[in-house]
DNA sequence: ATGGTCGAACGTCGA
């Protein structure tokens, strides 16, 4: 099975972009952030019309996650618990049936938390402090679980062309890091590095020719529970798609399992 | 070193 989690930036911009990549890669599950799209003006027909059953938690102009499917969803669940006068879109979940019994995809765009002397920045750590207690009880289903999206954190220097640059951003700050290593300490494991330690970038800046010179991050990941780690065989950033035409500034990476 | 780009939507914010 190959599990793939995208920042496409505004879906309407780059439905040709995406179909075309499905059409090529044929991904069984797909989970996309930043769709900038109500419910009802997100293109569904086209992308169900290459097989895939389609899920949104749309919003208005920004944030707005979906989950595009080969398989039937058993369940979808919307938004992260633990505050309800959060009304932004940023998270989906399905669980789809499989021969050896279900996996549970959650598509998460976390917040970005920029200026961080602003009230973005303590959003963001409080929404990191609930995607941890929501993990949790993921956790204790001992489900093959695979949390992926656009986390909007550089883990390590590694992460980063150019870590000094990023020094007091939110997506490095310390405490932006902690929380992603208190997930990992929870017993999620990170999905890249499990096949790699060389650096592997999902993110260059539209601006000052990043992609060019190379000046990338990655903010893009895949946590996988134990029972998901377990069945990993590899990971894929698909860097290529940066070089596309109107491409996203964030690129496809996939997992494949052996579920 | 500096200024630089996009999307959504039509002014300006968010990244």
């Amino acid at each position: 099975m190959r599990i793939a989690t995208w920042n496409i930036n505004g879906i309407k911009a780059r439905l040709g972009l995406l179909l075309t990549w499905l059409e090529q890669e044929k991904p069984d599950i797909v989970g996309l952030q930043e769709i900038k799209s109500v419910d009802e003006g997100f293109p569904r027909a086209e992308i169900e019309a290459l097989g895939y059953n389609v899920e949104t938690f749309g919003q208005k102009s920004w944030n707005g996650v979906a989950l595009l499917s080969r398989l039937p969803f058993d369940e979808v669940h919307r938004g992260l618990p633990g505050d309800d006068s959060d009304e932004q879109a940023r998270l989906i979940e399905g669980v789809f049936s499989i021969e050896q019994g279900v996996v549970r995809v959650c598509n998460i765009y976390l917040p970005n938390g920029n200026p961080v002397d602003s009230p973005k920045f303590p959003y963001k750590l409080a929404w990191m402090d609930r995607l941890a207690t929501f993990c949790e009880k993921r956790l204790a289903l001992e489900e093959p679980f695979i949390l992926m999206g656009d986390f909007n954190i550089i883990p390590a220097p590694i992460d980063a062309h150019d870590p000094e640059a990023w020094w007091g951003d939110a997506l490095f700050r310390p405490e932006s890091q902690e929380r992603f290593r208190a997930l990992l300490n929870l017993g999620l494991r990170d999905g890249l590095r499990e096949v790699t330690d060389e650096a592997s970038y999902t993110f260059w800046d539209f601006q000052a020719g990043a992609w060019r010179r190379n000046n990338g991050i990655r903010i893009d990941h895949l946590l996988l529970s134990p029972q998901a780690a377990d069945r990993l065989e590899m990971v894929k950033v698909h860097r290529d798609v940066r070089g596309w035409d109107k491409p996203s500034d964030h690129v496809p990476v996939e997992g494949r399992f052996t579920l």
